[in-house]
DNA sequence: TTCGTTTTGCAACGATCATTGCAAAATATC
DNA sequence: GATATTTTGCAATGATCGTTGCAAAACGAA
């Protein structure tokens, strides 16, 4: 019926995902956008609409493709080795991300989480998705009998949620291996 | 000798400070600077240098006196029960916050360790100051006997740190005070 | 080939950014 | 009161920001 776009929206989408999850929202212009993805800026408001739209279909596109994936939970695999498995893996990212991007959701948050609706809603979601993840990874453990029944489930997400978090940080101040290997040591040993 | 300036000099740059720590170093423009601080953009530039100068010296300021102080550490008082405080404090803290301001040396890193290197100083010197602080307070609680003396001190700090660091986060994405208290728990119970 | 529709490139928009030149204002010292 | 020195207010700088109007280009359908 008419002209066909002249790029492929997904990879452009990755890539714009890419960048603003290197260098923040506010950091990156259309500018900068134009560049990266071989596109004009023009079709980038054609396509996604303003800057801000863009940045949030992004985000999503990360959250859908990048966010950590809590499942693997089967009979025979211990709980707790795939909580460990979660940190190892997380301290692997850290240290092999040489530009320092860390997390894409907990960046934006941190800088746009308060003055930003869109951005408020999406973080308090993610929280409440990596929660609710290691929440079933601690109650199949305690059902399991790896981790004590009497210790509160939830507690023990929010906590685990939370060193989650702080990993993200520490990639970004002072990514260093003994460092996530001390953390997640001391983490593992407190489940049991 | 000549016209004297028409503003305090610690009162502008604490002002400052507070706008930094609310909006992050590259939403904050002069303008707003003007605005808030009641003093001309000239005699900001005079006295200051440029915004990243300013953003430096306010940042430099912050560690000075914003910072949590891991003293009062005395042979009578519980270790583990000023661990407890501190934690309870932060706590205090994100839930106070409406602006949800967070943690200014945080806050800099998320936003620009890794592009700027004399943040990135600032970012490294603040874990280290931090995992310093909390590895008094654990050896001086193995000392009393409050901590397991099998247990690796520094790595009990580093913990803390990023348990600390996680509350950060947790004060921009969700403040609960149901959340962080239960954090509280259960890392005050690893200790033990 | 022609028509209808969409994309694309170009150039500009007004707004805002950080920074500064300059002259008037203000004060301490003489 | 005169002078030397610094601060201040004003206005402008060039750069960059996100966004858009417009016409030509490119294609599917007829």
């Amino acid at each position: 019926m008419a002209r066909p776009k002249a790029f492929d929206e997904q990879k452009i989408l990755n890539k714009a995902m890419r960048l603003f999850w290197e260098k923040g929202y506010q950091a990156t212009s259309i500018q900068d956008l134009e560049e990266h993805l071989n596109v004009g800026r023009r079709s980038l408001y054609n396509t996604f609409g303003s800057k801000h739209d863009l940045f949030l279909t992004a985000l999503d596109q990360y959250t859908k493709t990048e966010s950590p994936d809590f499942d693997g939970s089967c009979p025979e695999t211990s709980s707790v080795d795939l909580i460990q498995a979660i940190f190892e893996e997380l301290s692997l990212e850290a240290l092999g991300d040489s530009e320092r991007s860390g997390c894409m959701m907990v960046n934006s948050a941190m800088e746009l989480a308060g003055r930003d609706s869109d951005v408020t809603g999406y973080s308090e979601n993610a929280i409440k998705a990596m929660t609710n993840g290691f929440y079933k990874l601690v109650r199949d453990g305690q059902i399991k009998k790896e981790i004590p029944i009497d210790k509160d489930p939830m507690a023990l997400a929010q906590y685990l949620a939370n060193t989650m978090l702080g990993f993200r940080v520490m990639a970004k101040m002072d990514p260093q291996k003994e460092t996530f290997e001390n953390i997640t040591k001391v983490v593992i040993q407190s489940l049991k």
